[in-house]
RNA sequence: UCCCCGGUAGCUCAACGGUAGAGCAUUCGGCUGUUAACCGAAGGGUUGCUAGUUCGAAUCUAGCCCGGGGAGCCA
């Protein structure tokens, strides 16, 4: 009769009983006679406890153990006050997998390291507690997003990586070779793929990893970041609003609700995120200039609000704040502009609080086929790359907008890091693709 | 691209013009309830690179390289 292999966060189902825990040596404390192991196995931390009179066999394959040593432990579990976690291991068996060498240390010590050093260890890094958390609450916010995409009636369509022109500023794209003349790019938006699969399909969105060639070193900004982006065909600015809302609210309560354990682990202050639920205040933008005007910042119509203004917009809020009808000239070149004010745009940005910044940019897009192409001349973008485009507005143009939102700047907010880089398993910035 | 800050042992830092040091990690020894355990000992360094000032430079100066934070731009 074999014990069971369980996961340490599932242990305590089975307290005075024998179990086997497969994982790495976390810690070792040695005391005499009596060693003091810390488990670790992906789901949790579990203290063991070994004794040299009663199991002299698995105490001393573990007397010296290096940290990271990979280990099949067996043992008793015992609820135990002095325990980290209220259970610990009776350990009376201890098979090493494998023995990390004394000449070449785990590099990552239970101690404060260097972001750099950290970064430059991120494959090992993402091994710690605080990362692995960080890691499920990424992947809680991710199934949530698409669950709700889904159960909103729409259907996931992939937008291609290589693109054959800019969607965005033509000054942040990735170049990449192709064949022969041929030049290609990493997509900076699925968006105007989006926009074609909306009208075959209705309401559609993409998921995926989009990349910018922008030369921000900043803490809410990745080189490499994922971004979910609806389009729906006969939609308006206000649906776009509210899908955003219903969003960016399950991205948040799903957290909440299953991943209350990582968020513990985070010492987030979880009565800040249930408070994330619609509606969220909406303001246009001129009421966002006359805010912040009210509160001492110069800013004027035709200003992009940086990160202090954000912040001062936001603090005024606990939830999430819309600000919409952007001037127009700001954004891009296929965002539609108000009937009653062609100056604005039916554009929309959602500004997270607690200062993480705009985690959506949308709106309603332009269905006019001769606008589509005066803009495209006014910004210099190649028109013989976007004849394909060009035909959603000559074949049945309809009506239609959407939204681009960023998950890593999202699951930062929800987990409450001070920089976006820990939501990535391996985060790409600007010069710093190892490992 | 611009503005600030930094680079010393494997890691985190100290020394700020006069012999390069501590804690952690590693090795050895001790400890039957440890909580980033503790106690004792040992090994471990071209102070990012190059040039200059000086009797003497980790320390002052210049240039370069690398990293961090921010601006612009964005999600």
């Amino acid at each position: 009769m074999s014990t069971p292999v369980v996961s340490i966060e599932h242990v305590g189902e089975h307290a005075g009983k024998e179990v086997s825990i497969r994982g790495w040596l976390y810690n070792l404390r040695e005391s005499g006679k009596l060693l003091f192991p810390i488990f670790r196995d992906g789901t949790g931390i579990i203290q063991g406890v070994i004794s040299l009179k009663e199991h002299p066999d698995a105490f001393n394959a573990a007397k010296g153990l290096t940290q990271e040593s990979s280990v099949v432990v067996t043992g008793k579990v015992a609820a135990e006050a002095r325990a980290p976690g209220g259970y610990e291991l009776h350990v009376s068996a201890l098979e090493v997998v494998q023995r990390v060498s004394e000449s070449q240390p785990y590099p990552i010590q239970l101690k404060e390291h260097g972001v750099d050093f950290l970064l430059d260890q991120r494959h090992l890094w993402i091994r710690t507690p605080r990362q692995a958390s960080i890691l499920r609450i990424r992947a809680e916010a991710e199934r949530a997003a698409r669950n709700f995409m889904d159960s909103q009636g729409y259907t996931l369509t992939d937008a291609p990586i290589f693109t054959p022109a800019a969607c965005e500023g033509t000054t942040t794209l990735f170049e990449v070779d192709y064949i022969d003349d041929q030049k290609a790019y990493l997509t900076q938006s699925g968006q105007l793929y989006v926009e074609a699969t909306a009208a075959a399909l209705g309401k559609v969105y993409c998921f995926g990893p989009t990349f910018r060639a922008e030369k921000s070193k900043t803490r809410r900004h990745l080189t490499e970041f994922w971004m979910l982006e609806p389009e729906a065909a006969y939609a308006h600015l206000e649906d776009m609003m509210a899908l955003g809302e219903g969003l960016v609210s399950a991205m948040v309560q799903e957290c909440v609700k299953n991943r209350a354990r990582e968020l513990e682990m985070l010492k987030r202050d979880v009565s800040k995120l249930e408070k994330i639920k619609p509606p969220f205040p909406r303001i246009m933008y001129e009421e966002a200039i006359k805010v912040l005007n009210e509160n001492g910042n110069p800013a004027k119509f035709g200003d992009d609000f940086g990160g202090d203004e954000e912040t001062i917009i936001s603090k005024n809020f606990d939830k999430p704040v819309i600000i919409h009808r952007y001037p127009a000239a700001m954004k891009a070149f296929y965002m539609a502009t108000d009937a009653a004010r062609p100056e604005l745009s039916l554009s929309f940005d959602m500004i997270a609080p607690e200062g993480y910044g705009e985690i959506i940019g949308g709106g309603e897009r332009l269905s006019s086929y001769e606008t589509v192409i005066e803009r495209l001349r006014q910004n210099n973008l190649p028109e013989e790359s976007f004849q394909w485009y060009l035909d959603l507005r000559r074949y049945g143009s309809v009506p239609h907008a959407g939204f681009g939102l960023g998950l890593e700047r999202t699951v930062a907010w929800i987990c409450g890091t001070e920089h976006i880089r820990e939501v990535i398993p391996f985060p790409r910035m600007l010069y710093r693709v190892y490992p």
